[in-house]
RNA sequence: GUGAGUGUAGCUCAAUUUGGUUAGAGCACUGGACUGUGGCUCCAGGGGUUGAGGGUUCAAAUCCCUUCACUCACCCCA
């Protein structure tokens, strides 16, 4: 009986994964330049963390989450990460990592899980490029991590994203927005679909983020969280702003756009594509200046964002196709003798760092060559029992067509000279 | 969790509307033409429980029921 995936769990075959480790090692390249460190951190932590940062009333942590009772006596409740925050503050606070140094830029590769229903864009473990940088208030810093999304999205390639700004005040000023526009909200309350009715009483800034026409039309006047900014929170996000237009990134100012999180504040962003579907956000985050705090260290403000590397995969996938990596030589033999030499040939050759194959099976020199071929092989070795007698094998270009004789005994030194590239 | 759509060869798809012989094509794969030299061309070959199970019928890929999977959308979000 043939076993399936997990619904909403996906393979990265061969022929894709090229284009992962891509997205991968640019951004290692990012990061590197704008002086961030890898951190990495577990898959599972404990159920609460989440709860707690996230927020209790949040889909992820109500209905989302992958999680279950540890068999240990204790039975404590454990959970998948469902993003990555949580878990690289909690090893910030529990490393007491503010201690030797008070700014921290952390970044991370890995998987993330939650129990969504599949669809474009989509997957119960989905991957997630991730950067937070912890320690510092300063606008500077937000700018620094727009700007640093900026130029990975360059350097991959990336295009057709735009990118759109807002804030969501702190503590001090949220509050006061969230009842003017609950008041705004209330008095037109007939008039929104029923599921912002119940948003109203749980989460009302969510309001903002429906797609249904009526409520649209309901919040159009409603009043704006920019206008309801305490000073502080006003000149923070002034000065992000005066940043981006002194490097010249673009963006559109959105007073609507929420995040799903409980711990942000402030800045948030969000860079989408209108080819992704529905699932259109290809990197979002901002600022969590609270949660440090919450999760037991010292009051440190903090910043980040994740990039949903399979979305992004998606969009750079559209552009090309990127190709497998090529053999240097493949090493065609005919005859049992000629097989028995070429096999601690090749081995040697790979020992010495040359992406080496031969041929295997019994099989004609036409489809071995084929085969070499198929396989885009730069050079090929050709060893039958006239060269085992001669002492001569023939090395064949295969972009060039151009063939030599190399001689045997001292096949890896020729092999291993510029002719192969290094 | 709700709704809609789609399941035929390794891949992309025909044949389903109107049930009718042995389910086809292109690409890929294997071999040959070219007995020890790749790509192009030509020829041949292998490969299918038509997602699964049941039903209707002389006859089912096709019609009906059940089920599973995938996809997209709602929702939510990276």
């Amino acid at each position: 009986m043939k076993i399936s995936r997990v619904k909403g769990f996906s393979d990265i075959l061969p022929g894709e994964v090229e284009l992962w480790q891509f997205i991968e090692e640019k951004a290692r390249e990012v990061f590197a330049r704008y002086n961030f460190s890898e951190i990495r951190i577990p898959l599972l932590e404990k159920t609460e963390l989440f709860s707690r940062s996230l927020g209790e009333t949040t889909d992820i942590v109500e209905k989302e989450m992958y999680t279950f009772a540890d068999q240990d006596a204790n039975g404590a409740l454990l959970t998948l990460r469902p993003e990555g925050t949580a878990g690289v503050v909690r090893a910030y606070v529990e490393a007491e990592l503010y201690k030797a140094e008070p700014l921290r830029k952390l970044f991370y590769f890995g998987p993330m899980f939650r129990r969504e229903r599949p669809q474009k864009g989509r997957l119960r473990q989905f991957y997630q490029i991730g950067a937070e940088v912890l320690g510092r208030e300063d606008p500077f810093v937000d700018a620094e991590i727009l700007l640093l999304l900026n130029d990975f999205f360059l350097i991959v390639g990336l295009d057709g994203v735009s990118l759109e700004l807002n804030s969501l005040g702190c503590v001090q000023c949220r509050p006061r927005y969230r009842q003017a526009l609950l008041a705004h909200l209330s008095e037109r309350a007939k008039s929104l679909c029923p599921n912002c009715q119940r948003r109203m009483e749980r989460n009302p800034l969510r309001v903002l983020d429906c797609k249904e026409e009526a409520c649209l039309e309901t919040t159009r006047d409603a009043p704006s969280i920019l206008d309801y900014l305490c000073e502080a929170c006003r000149d923070h996000f002034g000065a992000v702003e005066k940043l981006m237009r002194q490097t010249a990134l673009v963006y559109r100012l959105n007073p609507r756009m929420v995040r799903g999180l409980d711990y942000y504040c402030r800045t948030t962003f969000e860079w989408t594509s209108p080819r992704l579907g529905s699932q259109n956000t290809v990197a979002a985050g901002g600022r969590y200046d609270g949660l440090v705090e919450d999760l037991g260290g010292p009051p440190t403000p903090g910043v980040g964002f994740a990039i949903g590397m399979e979305r992004l995969a998606l969009l750079l996938e559209m552009k090309e196709t990127r190709e497998a990596p090529r053999p240097e030589l493949y090493l065609v033999w005919v005859g049992t003798a000629a097989r028995q030499w070429a096999f601690p040939v090749v081995h040697r050759l790979r020992r010495s760092g040359v992406r080496a194959e031969m041929g295997g099976e019994e099989k004609s020199l036409k489809s071995q060559m084929r085969r070499a071929d198929k396989l885009r092989a730069s050079f090929v070795l050709i060893v039958g029992d006239d060269e085992l007698k001669s002492g001569k094998g023939v090395l064949r270009n295969m972009d060039t067509k151009e063939q030599s004789e190399v001689s045997l005994d001292r096949v890896e030194a020729e092999l291993l000279a510029p002719k192969l590239g290094g």
